[in-house]
DNA sequence: ACAAATGATACCAAAATGGTATCATTAAGC
DNA sequence: GCTTAATGATACCATTTTGGTATCATTTGT
């Protein structure tokens, strides 16, 4: 349901946010975030091709978040990284219903992903974001929950 | 999130519900539902070593539920062919939250899917029954929805 | 010019999924 | 008891998805 991917990329997006620089650059989050070099880079890349990051080349770059916190949704990138979030396609796996026999089951798992869809389309960079951002730093390690 | 596993047990088990008779073989709901033979007996034995099915074997065998079909919930197959149902694995991807860092979103998450189980977990082959069981064909081919 | 950064691309490995093949075992009916 | 119709058990295979790596080109600040 979610990859690795979309976990990655928001726990990226996530920092950048709470970071509050200009930008950041995908070392310093290899660093922090403790996420495969190359495999983040390619992340941060293509967010950026898909306009949720603008990035900046040279020295002194890095990427900053294209969009405000809270207009970034968890949708945006299971779209992203796992396909359109279409009715039957991409959330739920595609070809459901592969001869068209049992159409209950699909009218009932459609009715049930639309819920799914409207929830995570409320969770955003924004309503993740831990509280004291800006020159905070991540724990290390750890996690209250 | 549903497979094809769980998707051919479902209409499998339905076709053996509508029936109604003492018992149904592998080769008459291959014919009928139109999935390998291989594969789909794969499913029958699985569902049989699960409990959810009871087998006959030699001459005049075949399969019939073990279970009313408003025991048998799809919640039940999911487990049986895409792991346990539990609150982080199963449903959604195994390693939600690698290291721990994001949890603010492994509670949206964990919470979203609780519903979704909630839901799923209504879904049986008595609700998934077209009318008219009993001696009734299943049609061909297509589907109003 | 050089170094620090991203852009683009191609490749690879492991796991999950969907599917096949084979042989053994059991039971009914002549 | 033999044959035949059925399931039980296993082992194998192909494709796709996922997760990850490697390499080289390009841009930009000092």
């Amino acid at each position: 349901m979610i990859t690795r991917n979309t976990d990655y990329a928001m726990r990226a997006l996530c920092y950048i946010a709470e970071e509050g620089k200009d930008s950041v650059t995908a070392d310093e989050m290899v660093t922090e975030l403790r996420i495969p070099r190359p495999f983040l880079r390619k992340l941060l890349q293509r967010m950026s091709a898909e306009g949720i990051l603008r990035s900046f080349k040279g020295a002194g770059g890095g990427f900053a978040l294209a969009k405000k916190p809270g207009a970034i949704k968890i949708t945006d990138l299971i779209c992203v990284f796992q396909g359109t979030v279409e009715l039957n396609e991409c959330v739920f796996k595609k070809k459901l219903c592969p001869n068209r026999a049992t159409c209950k089951l699909r009218v009932e798992i459609d009715s049930i992903q639309r819920d799914v869809l409207a929830r995570l389309s409320k969770v955003s960079i924004a309503s993740l974001m831990n509280p004291g951002s800006r020159s905070r730093r991540v724990p290390r390690r750890g996690c209250a929950a």
